[in-house]
DNA sequence: TGGACTTGTGGGAAAATGTGGGTTATAGTG
DNA sequence: CACTATAACCCACATTTTCCCACAAGTCCA
């Protein structure tokens, strides 16, 4: 299971340094995404593929959604492994998608990491501390 | 799995290099068709059949959409292979059809390649980038 | 408080990649 | 059958990317 936040920096060459706890787990391999959001996903090959066989499988290849959604994924992904030291490079497209200048946060979401850029970081953040509460209550109103 | 963004340009004799990780994939043979949303499609053999079998035999022969889809498909496709530096030329019917200048993109689409002009590839990519959030939320909504 | 280890970052060298161009094969036509 | 035009093939260069070494800052433990 991936925890915790990580200040880290994307050096000219456009590579990102693994915080030093996640090396162990993406020494088989990284795959980087397009993230909702405004953000980058990480995710080790297993769990890519089963995000893919489960959410991404669902759409129809002949509508437009379908489509698109696939676009939006699997042009956006790369698979890779890390150098020696820990460090993975990110495409430039994935770059301009989360807005990511130098200073971004690694943070660890259960089975991914997420890459943000540190100041869309903190405004994010900033949102769910005012909403946790009130979304659990709804959560919890609706049943489960 | 076919994955990542690439920018490339096609030369005055209509050849598109493919990207260094798309080359193992089609060195057997490489199928471009006319796709969808304005850009080409390019399959493996293999890819192409099953697409081919499933997704387009699908359609009813005897309605009119069913009719010009398999035209859209059929009369554009050229199977080749690519030359010793992993180019392959593009019929000008095709690059007519995706309006095709000579800075193209080409993205990995999962289990097909899709060739953009790059302009077209922008646009396309915002109109997703705008909506990726609500289809997500309308899959969430359908249950699981 | 000092030392050893770990971690994050910069930079240099080697390999791989993308593109242009020239040369040979192939087909089409008079 | 010869000539021309078109397309395929391959060589070579320049740029980019990748890989690995080394330094510096921070951390942990004795």
């Amino acid at each position: 299971m991936l925890l915790g936040e990580y200040e880290h920096t994307i050096d000219d060459k456009n590579r990102l340094t693994l915080p030093a706890k996640f090396r162990r787990a993406f020494e088989d391999g990284i795959v980087v995404t397009r993230g909702l959001d405004g953000c980058i996903y990480a995710w080790t090959p297993e769990a890519w593929a089963h995000y893919r066989d489960s959410t991404l499988a669902t759409l129809h290849p002949l509508s437009q959604q379908g489509r698109r959604m696939h676009r939006h994924f699997f042009s956006g992904a790369s698979e890779t492994t890390p150098d020696r030291q820990g460090r993975v490079s990110i495409p430039p497209a994935l770059l301009a998608h989360a807005k990511l200048g130098r200073d971004v946060v690694v943070a660890g979401v259960n089975d991914r990491l997420e890459i943000w850029d540190r100041a869309a970081w903190k405004r994010e953040l900033a949102e769910v501390e005012g909403s946790a509460e009130d979304v659990a209550e709804r959560l919890a109103a609706q049943g489960s």
